[in-house]
DNA sequence: TGTACATCAGTGAACGCGCGTTCACTGATGTAC
DNA sequence: TGTACATCAGTGAACGCGCGTTCACTGATGTAC
């Protein structure tokens, strides 16, 4: 009944929230089923009857972290308020260390994404939002615009990807500082 | 003896290139190493006399890729050159599809990066090496020009790593060569 | 209100597979006499 | 030159572990009468 599939939904939202958290934290292949469901309150078992299978659970994250991200950054009414944020939000200390939260982009060159399909669909929207983003906060300028926010989307990428690869904090920090830096000054919004 | 040794040195090299050629086509986990041994021509069985453990040759892999680029760079003699090169190749359509060439900073955020020491180590040379070539082919101006080679090699990763991941093959091609136009002008070696 | 039955979410033991790693062995090469 | 022996690179079978996935079962909840 309603109460049955609410409830139903209810946990699934748990697992697809502790499954983001363990994906982002460990990675796809360290983040075991078992931890997963640990984490929502349940045992391995109950997990077959929520998903089809461990990378169907990672897309269906994915997609998930997407939509509230985007609920965040609607909140803006100002586009170049929006990609500002976003760029910012980006290249931050707090996304830097919040490891939970992290944008599942970071984790595009895995094992998973190379075969499964739905995972790459999930992260192709995520990198298009983030285009889109940036675009909108743009002053238009045709062609160049667009040179510009797919520039940016690479440096955001590669700016934060690298600064949590880096063992010393100091060098570690320059580097996401400088990616922000010169992002900004891309953009023109500094 | 001499003979004996060459011998055991050549027959390293051949798996270390096997093993280079199949972790960027494959990733490390999917890579076994019965795979790697069979590329060069051996079984299983004798890979531990050679290296401690899959991880360690990974590192050695990384290492040894790094060296080889860096006497390709040396190359050319004037630092401009070196560095217009690099962001030109790194970005390239060439590098794009050269799957077994890839830069192995693009293995970044895989599960063993985190885990092991001399992994880390090995990708950290090769990033550092790539800022240097940034820097030095920049007309010096203290701060700002490490601020931009560092978001120049943020934006080179960022772009061939998406670039990669994208599906759709005229999206990612317009991705690469935005990254590199914009990356081209960041440096001023419009 | 109470009893019998059906449903089904969740359990946890067990399966199966891949793969890193180990190890007893082989067979070729080199050395001593 | 030939024979016995040592060395050691390379083999391939076997081990062990982790983990995704399956499945027979349990126990609570809800419904029918």
């Amino acid at each position: 009944m309603g109460t049955q599939t609410q409830h139903r939904e209810q946990v699934r939202q748990k697992i697809i929230q502790s499954a983001l958290q363990l994906f982002n934290r460990h990675g796809f292949t360290a983040a075991s089923i078992d931890d997963i469901m640990a984490g929502a309150g349940m045992t391995r078992g109950g997990f077959y009857s929520y998903f089809q299978s461990k990378s169907d659970l990672y897309a269906e994250a994915i997609s998930c972290f997407v939509t509230e991200k985007q609920e965040v950054i609607a909140s803006s009414a100002k586009a170049s308020d929006r990609a500002v944020t976003l760029l910012r939000d980006y290249l931050s200390r707090k996304h830097f260390e919040d490891f939970e939260g992290t944008c599942p982009l970071i984790g595009l060159p895995n094992d998973v994404s190379r075969s499964d399909q739905s995972v790459r669909e999930a992260q192709e929207a995520a990198l298009r939002m983030m285009v889109e983003t940036f675009l909108q906060g743009m002053t238009p300028n045709g062609h160049a615009s667009r040179q510009v926010a797919l520039a940016l989307t690479s440096l955001c990428l590669g700016g934060m990807v690298l600064a949590r690869a880096i063992e010393d904090q100091t060098l570690a920090d320059e580097l996401r500082e400088a990616t922000m830096a010169v992002g900004l000054r891309l953009g023109h919004w500094t």
